[in-house]
RNA sequence: GCCGGGAUGGCGGAACUGGUAGACGCACCAGACUCAAAAUCUGGCGCCUGCAAGGGCGUGCCGGUUCGAUUCCGGCUCUCGGUACCA
């Protein structure tokens, strides 16, 4: 065999070979070598958006996921491994507007680019099943489900509000807010409120919640929490404070928000004549209310607005900003007084309505009742404004009006409270609803989770597909024909929708009346597609029913899916609609499960420097950290950083996640031109456990270059001699040979049990150790070195599958086990593992102070007696009389004196 | 703001259920080989102290439980992810 190792060569070849034999082409008829059907094993991870280059993200990602496949696959599973792409979505609209190139040829040269990076690295992938979000093929089906779910009413219409740019007059995504100014005209973001189509996921709040404690025991205990807490259930009272209030200009309550509210958070009746329904979780502080607050979207304070400046004003400035959560709630607390009083329904007394913006309009009925007694938020509104504040509960400790502690939140016994006085929480509770029920009022379950809103007014994603007729309404495109393609050839200018301005998609005849009628030019939301991808996998384009149907039949062999991989950054919002669009699909009778992902691991993100530079408009600008040099002062650490081009100074913001837009991605491929895929998948494996975040640094990949190198030209030194060597007869070893053993099948232990529970980087570890003990006892008999190469080389493989394939099969391996990709998985050998001494440490008031040697039969009285005469030992026992003696077996002994 | 993570040598990290802190590597230092460099090989390497044997300190900070705490509990700091239109 060849002296050097050489990746390139080895790697194309191997490559090659498995293209030839189409190794990784998988079904669901697969049988074992005893012909039975062998377990299916689903490893997938979550599909990667086509920005130009494999990130390191991407490689981390996938090599964990080619790890666990190539390993479960020697352990006898059938497993499936696919790839795709999530095609749809903002950057290629960006890169179209900077480039002048359509979104559709742009995304298209990126996943050829793409792939070809994916099979260099060498996952073993089932290519046939590939397909990218943006195939008409695939889209059909966002399009057919949605009209599914319209039918069944899981699909409606209402306003939704969103960030507007004056100047660009445009719809901005968050992201393209950068401090509440529009990213490219630097103009302050302002509320809009438009018609979108939203999915109903409010519906299965409880089933979605219940999965979660019962179902989800194979997922992260911290996205479980996560998703708990986004759903956010909390019982309460909804009741009402009565009023008389009348819009002055309209006979009837004007409904300024139009058609529907979110029905499973109960909103249908918040604008009832005369009654002001707010939702409490603490209906035992109803004597303490001193105030109404009402978001700035809500009819009261819309009719306030009418006859009140002031109120209107106030509208007028909360419009300003943007809809992200993070501003809504760092924001400082403003409000106004309307003028306007309602009826506090348990004393009849008068109660002024103010408008909040800390009023969210999307949760509850956008109202409150402002109890600052025992409201932190409540308090530093009434401390703001002059409202008055009262103990209604006691909860045992000293109570202020001064200054607002935290006990006062807490549960405790009414006091002052009329005929509540004395009442403990639940009986409070009960009593408020019973006395209001009269108006409406009842305990009430309710939801933090809102509806899932999926119109987006973008060029670059599935059409919604529905017919706006003048006569007819919003009429559904009929399934015969679908899909409703989108034109590919459209460039985006960054005023609004292309679709908006395309005759030629826009225009089409009414399905119902067939007169002239204009296509719906909204898409969906990228999130549609990432639903239910992961389904259209299981079923190959060759399934008899793959064209007519969603879901193929294979679907119910391999769903759920086994393992699923991806960021942690994807906790909730992707994990959670996927979650939902199973059962929708489910209740549609297309699938037999409740839950789309029995394991889940979440890796953590790899990050990367940040740099930017605020341009003259406002907007922001992005550098990669490949251009940026930093300026040293005396002692060597950067003050200031600057572009390598031209010297000019940018800014730093710190690390964080690498994203197309922050420019700071990382490239693998020239890693993996200088030193190949393995030592590429190597060093990314190594430097890390799979869900730690990782701040990037590349130092350290000639480091997995060199073990390769070592691990080559051992094997290549040993390769004559032990080629032919026969199998290990352990009871004829001499000690070095059996200490060689146990070293290795020890080591080899705690990799199999590092594989299980996912922990890559000690695996490799082990396999580092494993090749210092061949090395340290490269002349111990040809049998046992033999054994120890066939272990470390399918150990290794999963990480390294080209350098290990290629030594499998020079060693003559494969003749004896067969192919290396299922050959069968080394366990370790219980005779091997066997020792005659122990080492025990000795601790002196739990300070480590000596070591002793023990046979492995050794009874405890023998192993105090030794180690209390240990000599480390008994320089600091000397003299003082010893208390306690804690023996650990096999561990440790404690000495306490 | 809220929800969920994280913090261990100069660096990446290890330590499985409360039981030897620093495995395995990187970087660095010294030596070997070489005309020289690279590569490779050998040895050293938490901090302080000591000629040495040894001793003291040490897992972000403050406190607690325990014979024994990186690990459990209470309170902080910094940082990362998410926060519903980035994917």
């Amino acid at each position: 065999m060849n002296s050097a190792y050489q990746p390139k060569q080895i790697e194309i070849a191997a490559q090659t070979e498995w293209t030839r034999t189409d190794i990784y082409r998988v079904t669901e008829n697969a049988t074992g070598k005893d012909g039975k059907p062998k377990p299916k094993f689903y490893a997938c991870s979550m599909l990667p958006y086509p920005s130009g280059k494999l990130h390191m993200g991407h490689v981390r990602n996938y090599t964990i996921n080619d790890m666990m496949a190539r390993q479960l696959r020697m352990k006898g599973y059938n497993v499936l491994q696919p790839m795709g792409w999530d095609a749809f979505g903002l950057p290629a609209e960006n890169a179209a507007m900077k480039n002048n190139v359509a979104p559709a040829k742009w995304t298209r040269e990126n996943i050829a680019y793409m792939k070809k990076q994916c099979q260099a690295m060498g996952w073993a992938i089932d290519w046939s099943r590939e397909f990218a979000t943006c195939d008409p093929e695939y889209y059909k089906w966002n399009q057919w489900f949605f009209l599914k779910m319209l039918e069944k009413g899981i699909v409606y219409k209402k306003t939704q509000v969103v960030n507007w740019d004056p100047v660009d007059m445009t719809v901005l995504a968050n992201e393209q807010v950068v401090d509440g100014k529009g990213w490219r005209s630097g103009a302050p973001v302002e509320k809009r409120e438009i018609p979108g189509y939203y999915m109903a996921i409010t519906k299965y709040a409880d089933e979605l919640l219940d999965c979660v404690a019962n179902k989800l025991t194979g997922w992260p205990a911290s996205v479980r929490a996560m998703q708990e807490n986004w759903i956010g259930k909390s019982v309460g009272v909804r009741f009402a404070f009565l009023h008389t209030i009348r819009d002055s200009e309209s006979p009837t309550t004007p409904s300024p928000l139009g058609e529907g509210r979110d029905e499973g958070s109960g909103q249908s009746d918040q604008v009832q004549e005369g009654k002001l329904f707010v939702f409490t979780t603490r209906a035992d502080t109803i004597m303490g209310v001193t105030f109404c607050a009402v978001a700035a979207e809500h009819p009261l304070a819309i009719i306030a607005a009418t006859s009140n400046p002031n109120v209107a004003a106030f509208i007028e400035e909360t419009k300003r900003g943007t809809v992200m959560e993070a501003d809504m709630a760092t924001m400082e607390k403003k409000g106004v007084a309307t003028g306007l009083y309602v009826t506090h329904p348990l004393t009849g007394d008068k109660v002024e309505v103010w408008v909040g913006n800390y009023v969210l309009m999307s949760y509850g009925d956008g109202a409150v009742m402002g109890v600052p007694g025992h409201d932190e938020r409540d308090f530093e509104f009434a401390k703001k404004y002059g409202l008055p504040i009262k103990q209604v509960v006691d909860t045992g400790k000293a109570y202020s009006t001064d200054a607002w502690q935290a006990h006062y939140g807490d549960h405790g016994s009414c006091i002052e409270s009329g005929p509540m006085t004395d009442m403990t929480f639940d009986a409070a509770i009960n009593y408020v609803a019973a006395q209001t029920a009269e108006n409406g009022g009842e305990k009430k379950t309710q939801y933090r989770l809102r509806d899932w809103g999926i119109s987006r007014q973008r060029y670059w994603g599935t059409p919604i597909p529905i017919i706006h007729c003048t006569d007819c309404g919003d009429v559904p495109v009929p399934y015969e024909d679908l899909p409703v393609k989108l034109p590919l050839d459209l460039i985006p200018d960054g005023s609004g929708s292309p679709l908006k301005k395309d005759a030629a998609f826009l225009n089409c005849a009414c399905p119902k009346c067939g007169k002239a009628a204009t296509r719906e030019s909204d898409t969906m939301d990228t999130f549609v597609d990432s639903s239910w991808y992961y389904m259209r996998y299981t079923s190959p384009n060759t399934a008899l029913d793959y064209h007519d149907k969603m879901v193929s039949s294979c679907n119910d062999y391999w769903m759920p899916m086994d393992q699923y991989i991806g960021g942690i950054s994807h906790a909730v919002l992707h994990l959670l609609y996927a979650r939902f669009w199973t059962k929708a699909m489910r209740d549609l009778g297309m699938l037999k499960f409740d839950e789309p992902f029995t394991n889940l691991l979440c890796q953590g993100m790899v990050l990367n420097y940040i740099f930017y530079r605020k341009g003259e408009k406002g907007g922001i600008e992005y550098f990669a950290p490949d251009d940026v040099e930093p300026v040293m002062d005396a002692v060597g650490k950067p003050v200031r950083y600057r572009l390598r081009v031209d010297g000019s100074p940018v800014d730093y913001d710190g690390v964080g996640t690498m994203s197309k837009s922050k420019l700071n991605g990382v490239d693998p491929q020239d890693m993996i031109d200088t030193y190949g895929a393995d030592a590429a998948r190597l060093f990314v494996m190594f430097s890390s456990p799979p869900e730690q975040t990782i701040e990037w640094s590349s130092g350290g990949v000639h480091a997995t270059n060199r073990y390769l190198h070592r691990l080559w030209t051992f094997c290549a030194a040993v390769s004559d001699a032990t080629r032919s060597a026969s199998e290990v007869e352990s009871s004829k070893l001499d000690v070095d040979a059996k200490k060689m053993r146990h070293d290795i099948h020890a080591t080899l232990k705690q990799a199999s049990y590092d594989y299980s529970r996912l922990q890559y980087n000690t695996v490799v570890s082990a396999c580092m150790k494993m090749l210092n003990t061949l090395e340290e006892n490269r002349h111990a008999p040809p049998s046992v070195v033999r054994e120890g190469v066939s272990i470390l080389l399918r150990v290794l493989y999963p990480a390294c599958p080209h350098v290990t394939w290629q030594l499998w099969n020079e060693l003559d391996f494969a003749n004896q086990w067969g192919d290396l990709v299922d050959a069968p998985w080394p366990e370790p050998d219980p005779a091997a593992l066997e020792q005659d001494e122990i080492e025990m440490v000795v601790q002196v008031n739990g300070k480590l102070r000596g070591s002793i040697r023990v046979p492995k039969a050794a009874t405890k009285e023998m192993i105090e007696q030794m180690a209390i005469t240990d000599v480390g030992v008994a320089r600091h026992t000397e003299g003082k009389p010893i208390k306690r003696l804690i023996v650990v077996p096999g561990k440790l002994v404690n000495v306490v004196i």
